[in-house]
DNA sequence: GGACTCACATACCGTGAGTACGTACCCAGA
DNA sequence: TCTGGGTACGTACTCACGGTATGTGAGTCC
C-alpha cells in the first residue's frame, strides 16, 4: 500500500526511495516511543508495544537503534531540541538582558508543563541515561540557553565574573527553574503558580540589581570570619 | 550458628528471638540493596544479587517487601533520613537565620556528595518512585528543613509572605541546591566548587538583605507594564 | 508437648530485552 | 535487462529476571 505510506514520508529530495522509507520508519519509531514513554514510563514500555505501534517488528527497531536505551536517547534528544527551540523562539528580538531573562523564564515554565518534557527529560532522563550523558545532552540545548541569559544578565552588572562562577550561577538558576517548574506543573492552578515563580525569581534578580546599584563586590559577600 | 548472627542483631529488648532474627535479615536486605543500588543502579541490580549478598533467598525478600520497588523505597527512606539527620545536626545551636542558612547549605553540599544520596535520591528516585511519591518523601525530610530555613530567613525581612510564596521560594532554593550540589559532586575540585556555590547563593541572599534594607515590596517587583 | 504460626527456602512461570538468521526489495553496474 | 550485492527489515529463538505458589522447619503459646 504505497499510497498511505507516502503520506507519512517527509519530502527529502536528494534521498532515494529506500532511504525515504527508512527515514520514515525511524521517525515513526521515535514518535511512537515518545508517546509511550511519556504515558507509561521507560521501564513500563515494552519494545513489543513500540514496534506494534509503529507497525514494524523488532528487527526494524534493532536495525535503526542499538537497543532500548539508544531509542530513548533519540526520543530524549527530540524532546530537548523541541524545548530548546521553543525557548529560543521566545527570546527572539529581545535585547534587554533582564527582559530576556523574563521571557526565557516564562517560556521555560511553559515547556516544563508539557508531559513529554517532564517525564522524559526531568523524571526519567537522569536514571535512564545516567547523569553523565544527561548533563551532556542538557548542556547542548536548554542549559546553553540559560547560560547565555545568565551571562548577559550578570554581565549587565558591574561585576567581573570568571567563567566558572557564571557556570555556577547558571546551574543554580537552571536547577531552581526545573524544580520550580515541576511545582508549577503539578499545581492545581498552573497559571497562578507560574506567576509566583516568576515573582520569586524576579525578586532574586531585583536583589542583584539592588546590589549592583550599591556597588557590592561579589567574592567577599560570604567569606566571613568564622571557620 | 547463633553466635555470629547475634553480632548482626540490634539489641531490641522487648522483641522475641524470632522478631530479632527477622529484623536483622530485613536490615541486611536494605543495607545490601543500598550498596548495590548505589553502585549499579536500580535497573542493573537483580534481586538475585541482593539476596545473595544478604545470604538469604527471594522468599525472605518477598516476605519482608512487596517487591523490588518497595525495597528501593525502604532504601530511599533510609538514605533520606540519614541525610536529613546530618543536615539538622549541623543546624543545632544556630539561632541567626542567615547563619542557619549558611550552615544548612554547607551541610547539604556535603550530603549531596555522598554517592548513595546522589544515585538513589537525586538520580533514580524520581524515575523509580514516580514524581508523586518522590516529592512526598522529600517533603517529609530534607525539603522540610529547607522550608524551615527559608521561612526564618525570609521572615527576618520585613515582608509579609503567604505560605504559598514561602513554598515557592523553598522549592526554588531546594532545586538550586540540588542542581548546584550535583555540579559540586562531579567537579574535579569539590571544595572549590562548593565555595563557589556558597558564594553564589550567599550573593543571592545578600541581595535579599539589600532589598530588605531599602524596604522593597515583594509582589510588584516583577509585574511591569508590558503584556 | 502438640497445635499453630511465622520466617523463610525451593521450584516454577511469564515477560521482555536482545540475538541469529532468513528474506524481499531496491539500486548500481555490466 | 539481468544480476549481484547490500539495505531494510521480518521471524524465531534464548536467556535473564521479577514475581508467585507452595513446602518446611524452627520458634511460640497454651
Amino acid at each position: 500500500m504505497p499510497k498511505s505510506v507516502s503520506r507519512l514520508m517527509p519530502v527529502v529530495p536528494g534521498a532515494s526511495r529506500r532511504q525515504q522509507y527508512s527515514a520514515s520508519t525511524k521517525r515513526a519509531l521515535v514518535e511512537v516511543a515518545e508517546g509511550l514513554f511519556t504515558e507509561h514510563g521507560y521501564a513500563n514500555t515494552s519494545l513489543d508495544a513500540i514496534v506494534a505501534g509503529a507497525r514494524v517488528t523488532k528487527g526494524a527497531l534493532y536495525h535503526h537503534f542499538s537497543g532500548k536505551q539508544a531509542l530513548f536517547e533519540a526520543v530524549f534528544e527530540r524532546v530537548e531540541t523541541d524545548a530548546s527551540k521553543t525557548i529560543n523562539k521566545a527570546l527572539r528580538g529581545r535585547r534587554d538582558p533582564w527582559e530576556k531573562a523574563r521571557a526565557g523564564l516564562r517560556a521555560f515554565l511553559g515547556v516544563v508543563q508539557e508531559p513529554q518534557y517532564r517525564r522524559i527529560v526531568i523524571q526519567e532522563g537522569p536514571a535512564v541515561l545516567g547523569y553523565e550523558r544527561f548533563r551532556e545532552q542538557e548542556e547542548r540545548s536548554t542549559f546553553a540557553t540559560v547560560l547565555d541569559i545568565v551571562r548577559s544578565v550578570l554581565g549587565a552588572g558591574s561585576w567581573e565574573l570568571d567563567e566558572a562562577m557564571l557556570q555556577t550561577f547558571a546551574r543554580i538558576f537552571f536547577g531552581a527553574m526545573s524544580s520550580a517548574g515541576e511545582s508549577v506543573a503539578t499545581s492545581d492552578d498552573p497559571e497562578e503558580a507560574a506567576d509566583r515563580v516568576e515573582a520569586a525569581i524576579g525578586f532574586i534578580i531585583a536583589g542583584f540589581r539592588s546590589l549592583a546599584e550599591s556597588g557590592v563586590e561579589l567574592p567577599d559577600t560570604l567569606v566571613t570570619d568564622d571557620e
